[in-house]
DNA sequence: CTATAAAGTGTTATGTGATAACATAGCAAT
DNA sequence: ATTGCTATGTTATCACATAACACTTTATAG
């Protein structure tokens, strides 16, 4: 597809999770949205893995740090990150992972790995859901493309 | 895509719901598992709609025939014929829809019309999803193809 | 044709994910 | 200072899903 996702693959990951942090800031500042410290704890949570959490894993998390501790705290930052387009959602998964392209708009696609957890996000292509639609006359709004599976990683040593 | 999906046009519906479940008499007989009274029943509920219904809906009607009132009888059912193919799960509304294809093993793509509810079912193509998996070494054992917007019918009365 | 195993159905109880509704705190703009 | 907006926190509840156990039915080996 049109890039290659990171997820799976080594990089530098405290520059990563800066990088998005700073996207994110710099986001808000524009949008004239207010980046508080819960909402950018949850969004650090996130990054600080490369795997999808759920909102509860994610409120206990908050709780240590000082948060409330009452789902509604992890729910309400969650729905705010999503949608600033800061973090996705994982159906599949009934989960949240944080986005690996931020600031643009875009249509996402994921790979989930069985055995590490990790989700790695490419880019969907217009023709992956397009076609279909086109022939039954659906207007589409919104996709969900999640492909589970085995990471490279996890393929040599299941 | 390579076939018309029904999910949205008009057709002979009592023969369709008829047909499914023939089908799926028969598939079972091959297969030597059982399509019991209250399997059949499940499928048939699904089929009665082509939208998706949760596992608490599909129970509530269960219930109301005579059948167990607690969920895992829905699940129960729900489970079995997902394992036989029968029908599928929209990860998207945490339901479930009668299979458009039974039989035949592929890999469904579904278009939710967020107006009426209805879901149509298409197949996936191969490049919808593999390209990009390859691209990043990923194995895909799975995949989930759902796109959710508004059916031709929905469209012009919104 | 029984004895026994296996599969199916039903229950209670509980775990997990998500949201509605209400109270309080901080801050900006009259 | 008063009003209004945004954000945070709470309690309570709803929606989705499964583990564990009891009982019945069906399949099958002897």
């Amino acid at each position: 597809m049109q890039n290659q996702p990171k997820g799976f693959a080594e990089h530098d990951h405290g520059n990563c999770v800066q990088s998005a942090l700073a996207a994110a800031d710099d986001a808000c500042a524009v949008r004239k949205v207010q980046m508080t410290p819960v909402r950018r704890r949850t969004l650090e949570i996130l990054l600080e893995s490369h795997a999808a959490l759920g909102a509860y894993n994610v409120l206990a998390r908050l709780d240590k740090d000082g948060f409330g501790s009452k789902p509604p705290v992890a729910y309400r930052a969650l729905t705010f990150l999503f949608d600033q387009g800061f973090v996705h959602r994982i159906e599949r998964l009934n989960a949240f992972v944080a986005c690996a392209h931020p600031g643009a708009s875009h249509d996402p696609a994921f790979m989930i790995c069985r055995g590490c957890g990790k989700v790695a996000e490419a880019l969907a292509s217009e023709q992956s859901i397009g076609a279909f639609a086109d022939a039954a006359g659906f207007q589409i709004e919104q996709t969900v493309i999640e492909a589970e599976g085995l990471c490279p990683a996890c393929q040599v040593t299941p």
